[in-house]
DNA sequence: GCCAACGTTGGC
DNA sequence: GCCAACGTTGGC
């Protein structure tokens, strides 16, 4: 199993609205970056988890886990067919607070070094953890 | 609102 | 294929 890092900004879809849908699933839509198409196309699977980031707003942070529902197809929102793909996630669970960004920064000379949201300049909307940084992330909750 | 960072576009 | 201009992201 594989893990991830999603980012939206919480006034276009925050993790209380994926909580509101229905069966707590939907697609991962408006991706228009190559980079992280890629990942959405060939590298997600079903089954894997990710951390729900919100980007852009108060506080920044992870707000909880998503897991990958059904694999990469096309972005329907999208003007260019078969050009960008969405996966279909699923709610596991929202933190009880969000985990900051300013908490994860804490770690970021040492535990948290290679996590990609953290990087100076990042702006990925799709990005890989690796289990290491997945557990220590959970460890902060 | 500012601005650094960076992806994309388009002229050459 | 280079690179300047431009638009967007996202923390502060």
């Amino acid at each position: 199993m594989n893990y991830w890092l999603l980012k939206s900004e919480p006034d276009s879809f925050s993790i209380d609205d994926l909580a509101a849908a229905t069966r707590q699933t939907a697609a991962w839509d408006g991706v228009r970056n190559f980079q992280a198409r890629n990942m959405l196309r060939d590298s997600m699977k079903k089954g894997d988890q990710a951390f729900f980031y919100h980007s852009s707003c108060e506080l920044p942070g992870i707000a909880g886990i998503v897991s990958v529902v059904k694999e990469g197809y096309p972005d329907k929102t999208a003007d260019e067919e078969q050009r960008w793909f969405v996966v279909d996630v699923k709610l596991v669970r929202k933190f009880k607070h969000i985990i900051a960004l300013e908490q994860l920064r804490v770690h970021q000379s040492k535990a948290l070094r290679d996590l990609v949201v953290l990087r100076r300049g990042n702006r990925l909307s799709v990005t890989p953890v690796t289990k290491k940084d997945w557990l220590f992330v959970l460890s902060l909750e």
